[in-house]
DNA sequence: ACAACTGTACCGGCTGGACGGTAAAAATCG
DNA sequence: CGATTTTTACCGTCCAGCCGGTACAGTTGT
């Protein structure tokens, strides 16, 4: 009740609105004007909210990376065998092959694979990034930290997030059962017997 | 010795001094007047021989798949084991774990991991990156029909996919002796005993 | 043999548009 | 009113692509 017309809401309005500028055009049509035109503000408006392009980036960012914490924990809390090792492994495999389209997770209403592609795409060009970097060396500790042998567990890191970026860039990811199976597959890897 | 002065040699020239660009900077410093004063030539010369930043985006990429194809038959080539299945897998593994560093390969001069840095933010933009698609999909197939179950098939390539993106983004990508053994445990993987 | 012509390779200044950012006025709200 | 939020108008920069040249090597005509 309190967030319809909250400060926040015209905030994460904008967010939206970079998101789908991002989705239906590509990285480079992400500009201040497209992005206020998408979110029916003017460019003024958007800078005061966002002082600059990169605090506009660096807000997709955080986002990014809360969203994704959240659907790992909640992957974590249910998995099925929960007293195995490799439950952590386990929670981020599910994360990368889901894909939560406006579900409860999609605090954006975004596939994770785009939102990837968006992420990748602006990393090669400056130190806005330095907050997934840092993330992603938590989230390898977990990994190695799993009761999983080390190689095997980033065997299943980099299987997983190659599937992410297979999808993110179109690089032939596997669909429909095939995309089953392969998860089946580094689900069993990340079990004890498994290796 | 007729290659000393050919017309090649400047349209190769313009290639290289793009990806020095590129490495020195960020995907974003690729601009014509950069490359063309990095080649030492000036912006008219560059376009001449690339009449459009497209076009020279679609050499850098023709460029990298021949380089890559090359690095895969060269590896298939001298395979320890090539009368067992997977050995297009293992070729794969090979040539994404591989750095070749102004090798015999790098005839560009340049890592592997640097090129994809720079396709993949270049890959947003347009459909400058159809072609790398159509060869992602010839890749596919022949890690499918490779003589291994396809669901470890596709895991392994995705493992493969996921280091190469892990050390161009530098996502906790694993080195030394962590990366030697998720190699190893990938080859394993990619033998009809390893599942 | 040499002049006129043609095509190739390259130069460098220019421009028009896009884009990030600013600032002050205007509207809205408490 | 005063603070917050939003708009309108504008500036400066950067950059892709264009265009009028230059130099020079062949080629052709006579």
């Amino acid at each position: 009740m309190k967030d319809e017309k909250s400060p926040i809401s015209t905030r994460e309005n904008l967010l939206r609105a970079a998101i789908r500028v991002v989705q239906q055009g590509s990285v480079s049509s992400l500009t201040l004007d497209a992005v206020a035109r998408e979110a029916g503000v003017s460019k003024g408006g958007l800078l005061y909210h966002f002082p600059s392009k990169d605090a506009l980036i660096k807000g997709l960012v955080a986002q990014f990376i809360a969203e994704w914490n959240r659907a790992m924990d909640w992957e974590f809390e249910r998995d099925p065998t929960p007293e195995l090792p490799g439950r952590w492994l386990r929670a981020y495999i599910r994360s990368c092959f889901a894909n939560y389209d406006a579900e409860e997770y999609a605090t954006l209403g975004l596939t994770q694979g785009d939102v990837a592609g968006f992420l990748v795409a602006i990393s090669s060009d400056t130190g806005l990034l330095a907050d997934v970097y840092k993330e992603y060396e938590i989230w390898d500790e977990k990994c190695l930290n799993d009761g999983i042998d080390p190689a095997v567990a980033t065997v299943i890191r980099l299987a997983a997030d190659g599937l992410y970026f297979s999808e993110a860039f179109h690089l032939a990811p596997p669909t429909g059962e095939a995309k089953r199976k392969v998860m089946e597959s580094l689900l069993a890897l990340a079990k004890p017997s498994g290796q």
